[in-house]
DNA sequence: CTGACATATATTGTATACAGTGTGTCATTA
DNA sequence: TAATGACACACTGTATACAATATATGTCAG
């Protein structure tokens, strides 16, 4: 505690969007702010700052007097979600083809021609988002509102729910080909045409992920989205 | 202090939104927590928490040791802003048009038919934000992130600035021909057709207003977007 | 007079303590 | 077994203390 290396607030919601990707906690689930607070090993005070900031971007959910929770999605709310990042996407991939610098644009056409198949190419990459190819577009958009959104909110919500480019994997050249059209697009700048192949490309993974995923529930016996994926309970702390 | 009602950071949340309209909190201006904090009769924590909540929203920024400021918009923050509310109002007409209940249609054509001339045909009405045309549709989507994401940060980031429908005032017969569109297309249950004229509509509006905006400024001297409405500078309390 | 450096002050960041309040649980009782 | 009440627990609100930092101020050398 010598030195002053950023606030501690930021470094706490890190840390716990991090325990969310690790599944270190489990949506649904209460959890006391005094129990966290000494997993983290941090005080009350920017523990609940922290948390005030995550729930403003609907990660956690608060009862008074009760506790904190991971939020726990249905399979609805996830494709209102999915439908909310089309447009989005569809937005970014015209701003980005009307806005994209050339250097942004090598880079993307790099990245669509030889990483794809790359474990980078998941489209959340956990420690590396710059590289995701839907990242590289929010980017190129120039467009501030948009990146934020997507990147830090909307991208951080599907996260936490082990939403990841699970659809990729089940149509990977599909995914592949749709990539290289929207890219083409842009690298032409025309606006409309990126928007369009950017929708059609999430319409075509919502769908598909959708349908995979009520197959699933059916097929099993839970709703929540958490079993999808690994998970453990380890705990972890900062720095 | 005897009874309970209601966490207060939400209070406080409320407050300082309502002293953004007011113009009680001016934009880039620095504030000190403690300042605040007793200007709202309010402790330093539950304020503290409050402004991390309109962090993520992005209508405070901080920065560490130095203070909390509003945001303060360019010109070219707002366009970009006005784009994703254009894309985000599409999504919801095109919702609207595929899950509006008849009840809520019934309302949105009585509102559409006589309640445009009236004060609360204002876009954003501050203490009625429930009878906007546009909270109306928002809150038609019937998706949950669709109507927090405009009706919640959007509208109140462009309300922050004093955005308000202007633009309307200024076109009110296109725009009210332009509502009474898109409402026969939501009662068609035309998804498509209904996010084409939601979109041209927000287009219209947008255009029109960073035209009359970059106007004003090249006439004026500021650049904030501060000054187009009346300003003052009490303070307030909350309860 | 100007610039660099050191100190002072104000403000923020963090931790801890304590009183008040609501909720859930559990035992008691009809 | 079901309803009622008491209790423990968790959370909320607030205050205070101290550490760390940035800005401002002032001093001194050139």
């Amino acid at each position: 505690m010598s030195a002053y290396d950023g606030e501690l607030v930021d470094k706490i919601v890190d840390a716990l969007e991090g325990a969310i990707r690790n599944g270190e906690l489990l949506p649904g689930k209460r959890i006391s702010e005094l129990a966290l607070a000494s997993t983290l090993g941090v005080s009350r005070g920017p523990l609940r700052e922290a948390i005030r900031k995550l729930e403003a971007r609907r990660l956690f959910e608060r009862t008074a007097f009760h506790g904190i929770r991971l939020v726990d999605l249905s399979i609805e709310d996830l494709e209102q979600l999915l439908i909310v990042r089309e447009v989005l996407e569809g937005a970014a991939a015209r701003a980005a083809a009307e806005n994209i610098s050339d250097k942004d644009l090598k880079e993307l056409k790099r990245f669509s021609d030889e990483g794809v198949r790359r474990k980078q190419a998941l489209t959340f990459a956990p420690k590396t988002p710059q590289y995701g190819f839907h990242h590289l577009i929010a980017r190129a958009s120039k467009n501030r509102w948009l990146e934020e959104m997507l990147c830090k909110d909307l991208y951080g919500l599907l996260r936490a729910y082990r939403y990841s480019s699970i659809d990729f994997a089940h149509r990977a050249k599909e995914a592949r080909e749709e990539h290289h059209e929207i890219v083409k697009a842009i690298a032409q700048h025309d606006g409309d045409l990126a928007e369009v192949l950017m929708r059609k490309h999430n319409r075509n993974g919502r769908i598909n992920f959708i349908k995979r995923l009520k197959a699933d529930v059916a097929g099993e016996r839970e709703t929540s989205l958490r079993p999808i994926f690994r998970r453990n309970r380890v705990s972890r702390k900062p720095t």
